[in-house]
DNA sequence: TCCGTGACTTTAT
DNA sequence: CATAAAGCCACGG
C-alpha cells in the first residue's frame, strides 16, 4: 500500500519548529498530492506521533474540538495569539527545502 | 458504481 | 468582519 503520504505529512509536521505553524492546505501544496482534507485525515489518525497543534486552518484557527488544547500549547512556544486566533502572517512555517519530497533545489 | 463522511478552503451574502 | 453554501480529495460501505 502506499502509506508514503502519510509518511511525508507527518515528516513536514514534525519540520516545524516551535514557535511556528502551518496551515492544513499549505501541507498539502507541500507534498503536491492529495488535499487540505486528506491532510487532516492523516493527522486525525498519526497525529498523536507528531506536534499536530502546529497544524491550523487557513483562517488562523485551530481544527473544531482542539482549540483549547492547541492554542495553550501555542502560547506556550511564544505563538501570537489573538483573540483564539493565530496571527498566519506573522508565524506561518516556510519548510527548508530539503523537507520537501521531489523537489530539487 | 454511487453515496456519505471528514483535524479543509474559497467565494458569496 | 462573521456566517453560509459550494467545491474539492481520498476512502469506506
Amino acid at each position: 500500500m502506499d502509506d508514503t503520504y502519510t509518511e511525508e505529512v507527518l515528516r513536514l509536521v514534525e519540520a516545524v519548529p516551535p514557535g511556528a505553524v502551518t496551515t492544513y492546505g499549505d501541507l498539502a501544496e507541500m507534498v503536491g498530492r492529495g488535499g487540505p482534507r486528506q491532510v487532516g485525515a492523516v493527522l486525525a489518525r498519526h497525529g498523536a506521533a507528531v506536534p499536530w497543534w502546529r497544524v491550523i486552518r487557513a483562517d488562523g484557527r485551530p481544527a473544531d474540538g482542539l482549540g483549547e488544547r492547541a492554542l495553550s500549547r501555542l502560547a506556550e512556544e511564544g505563538v501570537p495569539v489573538h483573540d483564539g486566533r493565530v496571527r498566519l502572517a506573522s508565524v506561518r512555517w516556510r519548510p527548508a527545502p530539503e523537507s520537501l519530497p521531489g523537489r530539487p533545489v
